[in-house]
DNA sequence: TCTCTTTTAAGAGTCACTCTCATTTGCCAC
DNA sequence: GTGGCAAATGAGAGTGACTCTTAAAAGAGA
């Protein structure tokens, strides 16, 4: 009886290897093809069909209809309805721009250019920006995802202040370690949400730098 | 045909007068009575059965039936299952203890007093002690109610935004005030989870101080 | 005691999610 | 190619949170 585990595959096809998976089986198969088109085909119908309904009056078998795989398929490449929305792909990208910068840099510069790594891969292509504001509004809109978004951002913290204790030489879950990341973390969600909220009408760079800057001088305004 | 609306009272009858309520019904009749009684009925069974047998594995009709009402009811007064953990029965009280700070004292300063009178009051008695403890330990332990403790978080953060944008003459929806909010709240988050997560051997007021003089110094450490 | 209104219980229905099992399908010798 | 193997899928039943409707019960006030 083997235990399916289809689902999280972390990265799309094109990075080519990733440090955490236990020496997998290939990336160019078939297989792994067929099911990076399945992922994809469902979260497209799901951003689909929530554009056009709205998230809550969307159902999973009707996502799984519209990606033409059976309900049971969905629940097996996400966990949640909420995960089709909410990937976290980008935390070990992240993680790994974060183990590139110089031991001796003040954690939160070298937060804020690891944001800025991410944002400018992210917002290059047309692709990744649309898929970003959908999601964005999405978060916006629905508190179950809201929330989760917020659980989200936590584990984010959570995997980067591991690598910023281990760079200080402080234990994985110090105090000021935690509270760090927690702080910048939730201002990045928070000026994102400005941004979202705003209409996007100024640009999402600037928003953070302000809100990072105003981390950096203690709070003062 | 009238609107069943018997929830969020967001005081117990202690209090004698919420400023959000439109002129509502006394509070001494034997209604009022009942219905608190009948709340704290199925918040009691609720964290009993949470504490025996877990919060995934105890059913709401299991947690009816320990309060003797109807399942229905316990929708009625919880909109949620979740809800039945996260009050936010504070909110309020804080608001006010906001508003009573001197309006030129740093926003920091103003809300480390604000946690500091809320926790003195909430610390006071064992009983809203023990009720605490219950609660940050689910918030600890099951990921749907983590998730909604951090939305309730933020709730409170733009409530409490508003009374500071108020005192500092900038529009409610400024950026600086909300990415301010967002650090203080999501680091008074971090620091309980700190606190909870190594079994409270610590006190929890120095490690709030602890946390928010690291944000006071611009997270340098 | 008699109304009026609020609160409750009961029950049916929806939907997210889980588990199991039989079927299909890409993979890999041979 | 072909046959065996493991992984992926589909189908279906089951659980549990939550919604909505309706009729009975119970407090408030005359």
């Amino acid at each position: 009886m083997p235990d399916n585990d289809v689902m999280s595959p972390r990265t799309s096809d094109v990075v080519p290897s990733s440090p955490s998976g236990p020496a997998v089986t290939a990336k160019g198969g078939l297989r792994e093809r067929k099911k990076a088109q399945t992922r994809q085909a469902i979260r497209n119908a799901a951003y689909r069909l929530f554009a056009e309904h709205g998230y809550d009056a969307t159902p999973v078998d009707r996502i799984a209809a519209e990606a033409d795989v059976s309900p049971s398929t969905v629940f097996r490449y996400f966990p949640t309805k909420e995960d089709i929305v909410l990937t976290d792909e980008y935390d070990e990208v992240m993680a790994d721009m974060l183990r590139a910068r110089p031991a001796d840099e003040a954690p939160l510069q070298s937060l804020r250019h690891v944001m800025h790594q991410q944002l400018g891969a992210l917002l290059k292509d047309p692709e990744g920006q649309l898929e970003m504001v959908q999601r964005e509004e999405l978060v916006r809109d629905v508190p179950a995802i809201r929330a989760r978004a917020h659980e989200s951002m936590s584990e984010t913290g959570r995997l980067l202040g591991g690598i910023i204790a281990e760079r200080t030489g402080r234990p994985s879950d110090d105090l000021e370690v935690r509270v760090f990341t927690a702080a910048v973390f939730g201002v990045i969600h928070e000026a994102t949400m400005f941004w979202v909220d705003h209409g996007r009408r100024e640009d999402l760079v600037p928003l953070l730098d302000r809100a990072l800057a105003l981390l950096r001088r203690g709070l003062e305004f």
